[in-house]
DNA sequence: TAGACGTGGGA
DNA sequence: TTCCCAAGTCT
């Protein structure tokens, strides 16, 4: 199960040749600026190279360089990362530059150790970050290595476990090239992403057919092991978009719930499908003083948007308030005009509903 | 430390 | 439709 020093040598040697073979030409992949880099691994956490490559390619106009990120408004940030999802990944990226750029002249520490200490860095992009700009010789290793370890190796403990991390740490520190970290670290993740891939690899193909664990056994579909128990919650979400003129009444969310930074209308969170506006008054006094200033049409679609832990069946209301009335809002609420609007950073089901009820 | 945190794509 | 997955981290 653990390789010998010769077996590392041996795959360590065919792994290199298959990636200076393979490899796709990334931005990234071209540089050895921590700052690029370190743009690139926290858009990709949880993330496919094609969703978040526009994105890479935003910020890095948008914000060329460490500075220019730690200048910007956390707002606009969070907007540019709008559709990208997991937002705090944004809000810990802004925050860790705006400490880069104060505490450090702009230069990222240079050891994953200090790398580690960074907010929105954790074992593998602090590894990663050390390797491909400062060429550390720590693994990398995230899922696609631990699928890789797995059926290579043969490594049968759950990858999500704690035990399971250490156990694959502690092969993945024998299996790093000493000589040639970054180009390892690519080689390993790169190799997982267009070969040993999830669902029916390849293997015919593959250059370790011949000693791979898992082909041998034909256990590609069983490894790597991820034991995760997923409770889906469902919640049903009633959003009062308060209208006057062109401006809407928004607010951003704050607190431990979903879309943390982002904005959203007046919203009133029922137990179960609220189908008349009626029910909803008793669960917001504010939504029934509201409702006696204007007129309520309701948008008859009712949307179902899916996160990791939760399923939400969205409604959405106008209420269109005339411009002769004055209404006090809610601490926290405001209105902002259609370019305001268009600014704000939106859960992305929100930017959708604005569209397709020709707002945006 | 187990659970929470987005979105989109593919089988 | 439903499920799983995708360059993980935070609390």
């Amino acid at each position: 199960m653990i390789p010998d020093d010769l077996e590392v040598i041996d795959f360590n040697r065919r792994l290199k040749s298959w990636y200076l073979e393979n490899h796709r030409p990334l931005p990234w992949r071209e540089t050895k600026d921590p700052y690029k880099i370190w743009l690139s691994e926290v858009i990709l956490q949880q993330t496919r190279v094609a969703q978040g490559m526009p994105y890479y390619e935003r910020f890095v106009e948008q914000y060329p360089t460490v500075f220019d990120l730690a200048a910007a408004d956390e707002r606009d940030v969070l907007r540019l990362w709008q559709g990208l999802g997991y937002y705090s990944r944004a809000r810990n990226m802004h925050f860790t530059a705006r400490q880069v750029a104060n505490d450090h002249n702009g230069r990222f520490p240079e050891t994953s150790e200090k790398l580690l200490k960074l907010k929105g860095l954790g074992q593998y992009t602090a590894a990663a970050i050390a390797s491909f700009a400062f060429d550390e010789p720590v693994p990398a290793i995230d899922g696609n290595v631990y699928r890789v370890m797995a059926r290579i190796f043969g490594i049968e403990s759950d990858m999500l476990s704690n035990e399971g991390k250490k156990e694959f740490a502690a092969v993945a520190r024998q299996l790093v090239s000493k000589d040639d970290p970054a180009t390892y670290n690519q080689a390993m993740i790169e190799f997982g992403a267009l070969q040993c891939v999830p669902a029916s690899p390849n293997c015919m193909a593959c250059i370790f057919k011949d000693s791979c664990f898992a082909y041998e056994h034909q256990m590609q579909g069983q490894l790597p092991v991820k034991i995760k128990k997923l409770t889906i919650k469902h919640r049903f979400l009633n959003y009062i978009i308060i209208r006057q003129g062109d401006r809407l009444v928004m607010h951003e969310r704050r607190g431990r719930d979903i879309w943390k930074g982002l904005y959203d209308f007046l919203l009133i969170e029922s137990k179960a499908p609220a189908t008349n506006p009626d029910s909803l008054t008793i669960l917001d006094p504010n939504f029934q003083n509201f409702l006696k200033k204007g007129r309520l049409t309701e948008v008859p679609k009712v949307y179902s948007h899916i996160l990791t832990h939760q399923r939400l069946q969205v409604r959405f209301w106008w209420l269109e308030i005339p411009e002769t009335e004055r209404i006090d809002l809610p601490h926290g609420m405001a209105f902002y005009n259609h370019e305001e609007v268009e600014e704000l950073p939106k859960p992305i089901l929100i930017d959708t509903v604005l569209r397709e009820e020709n707002y945006l």
